[in-house]
DNA sequence: AGTATCTAATACTCAATAGTATCGGAATCG
DNA sequence: CGATTCCGATACTATTGAGTATTAGATACT
């Protein structure tokens, strides 16, 4: 009976998994609510009903908690997509979903304000972000189910930046006024952005 | 020769609003590199050429700093406005005041998330500066020189919301990919917005 | 069962830094 | 000129919080 060398132990895994799943948690809800800065690993660990030793035994660093939270944060701006689509009813899309994230813009900002905050001493950083924004963009802008004898009115590389820039805004803009930026608000911008008014 | 008894002492009143601003200027420099957090108030006195103790003589406490250079920031996107400005050379005035900001985006990046991750914990904060940006809100939803004949697509007061949150947007885009936020682009971006992109 | 191994709690260290107390020196006034 | 007042430098305290060393307890392997 040969002792399999390579068995992996399932249940620490799932244990150091689970751990690792609440302190990722925690820390996202006190990060949303105070920011990275103002947050100690210890007021994080305790949100999470942990302690401190916790955490490093996840986490190499807060730096690096900082960054996986970051990274398992979800992609936004999802419209519902449907085949056949003409321009009018993908940007509607898009505008629904950039609506839909008005109720997450304060928990969403305090995440954009950290990372930027961040991005400015860490160019690396900068460029990981960029490029995962980079693979919206081909997405957005070739707007794959959209109609092909639709043309944008700008390059969808352009546009693409526009929807993202217009999205961000307009979170920031709402967590600034809220009662500013109405749903109906954003799906009008979008609308804008699609160059045709058709519905007024 | 009666002694005046209320004759302001020029000189010190001088001398401490020299110093108050050598360090308002220095803290705004750090603070655009590094950030609030980040930043000691002695790196901030250090780079003024004074010491912890002439930012006390100035300021009642770090907060007070942060806030005095918030407000000492300038109010960005003035367009240059001319008497009858059709709605498109208005818009595209617009665009170009904001795609004049680029250059700054680095460093005004770095104020707005500082200033969200304080408004986050502080409504008073949020307030004001929801305030100040309403001042603004009418200056350019209105757009006083704008022949009256012409409409917007939006109201007002929603076009300008618009206006706000896409020029921070473009300015926080173009903070993570400098490349894909062209002066142009923003440019064009405000056509879009203004409904009618007749150049084209 | 008994032993080895891994996780996470406890109890520290150590550096950074906001804020304070004190003092020296310059400008002001009589 | 002497006395006074205010600014700003120096030297200090106190606190906070990231990271570490150790250990108790749980889990797996034979």
């Amino acid at each position: 009976m040969s002792t399999k060398p390579r068995d992996p132990p399932q249940t620490w895994a799932r244990k150091r998994s689970v751990t690792r799943a609440r302190v990722l948690a925690a820390a996202a809800e006190v990060i949303q609510e105070k920011g990275f800065h103002r947050t100690s690993l210890d007021q994080i660990a305790a949100h999470a009903g942990l302690t401190k030793g916790a955490v490093y035994s996840s986490f190499a660093s807060k730096e690096e908690l900082f960054l996986a939270v970051l990274e398992g944060r979800p992609h936004q701006l999802e419209p519902k997509l449907k085949a056949r689509m003409t321009r009018a009813e993908y940007f509607h899309a898009l505008g629904e979903a950039a609506a839909a994230l008005l109720p997450q813009a304060r928990a969403q900002g305090a995440f954009f304000a950290e990372f930027f905050l961040y991005a400015l001493t860490h160019e690396d950083m900068r460029q990981r972000m960029a490029e995962r924004y980079a693979t919206r963009f081909q997405e957005v802008g070739t707007a794959p189910t959209l109609n092909g004898a639709e043309r944008l009115a700008l390059p969808p590389r352009e546009m693409s930046s526009l929807v993202q820039a217009l999205s961000m805004g307009l979170m920031f803009q709402h967590m600034l006024t809220p009662d500013e930026i109405t749903p109906e608000l954003v799906v009008k911008a979008f609308q804008l952005l699609a160059g045709a008014p058709d519905g007024e």
